[in-house]
DNA sequence: TATACATATGAACAAATAATCATATGTTGC
DNA sequence: GCAACATATGATTATTTGTTCATATGTATA
């Protein structure tokens, strides 16, 4: 081992620097692998679009089809579909056919839990 | 009250496309402010990032300082700091600072909650 | 107060994305 | 099969936004 790297050692331990390294490496080894933050980073940016979230809010007691969404938003049919497939996708949102139209409606609680955990930070 | 008037609303009862509408009205009236749910897009939005998410994640347990994150993220420092400027006007993060270095920490427990929650449904 | 270090900020550019328009697909009742 | 209605999709366009580069501000120390 050499004489400088010793002689460097012992300076950093007196140097308050030296604690953030190993917190900074205690950290990196804590980090979820870079795919799984990603892929939290696209699910957050799905909720991250007030046309999405009023279509998710209209879905929040309710099951909805597409023209009850677009009329009840003031939106284009086009828009709202386009959009309900991004939610499908992000798994959102879950949706049944009766007859011509195809009813939509939140997937599971957690996107109630996430969209309701949201709106407390707002409201604050 | 007109003919027409009544008689569209007794066929109407029979209509099933009538439940719709009345459903739609009461979303309708149920739907929190369009401010406030502009308000809670822009929260999600700001965690729909992956650079901002793998920062927040950063600080998880830890506050951590501009550089600390710039390196252990491999980042520039001018974009850790553009990012906590978005992360800190959303409130999601506090600082404090220590001589020359400033330290980062999540702002409150609802943040972590709000990435828990989400991490949970990443990982399902 | 001059220098080095730490962070912040403004401008410019490239990439991502939501709305629109036109059109396609799918379903029902005649 | 054919209207009429409901939804989906592809291409285009305008806007938003994250990064970079250069530079400014703020802090400690010699």
């Amino acid at each position: 081992m050499p004489a400088e790297h010793m002689n460097r050692k012992i300076i950093s331990e007196s140097d308050p620097q030296n604690g953030r390294e190993d917190i900074v490496h205690k950290v990196m080894e804590q980090q979820p692998d870079e795919e799984i933050l990603y892929d939290l980073a696209e699910l957050f940016k799905v909720f991250g679009d007030s046309t999405r979230i009023r279509i998710l809010y209209a879905m929040f007691d309710n099951e909805m089809c597409v023209n009850d969404i677009a009329k009840l938003l003031n939106l284009s049919q086009s828009s709202v579909s386009h959009q309900l497939r991004i939610l499908k996708s992000s798994k959102l949102v879950k949706f049944r056919r009766d007859g011509k139209s195809i009813y939509y409606s939140l997937d599971d609680e957690h996107v109630r839990a996430i969209i309701s955990m949201g709106m407390e930070h707002v409201e604050e």
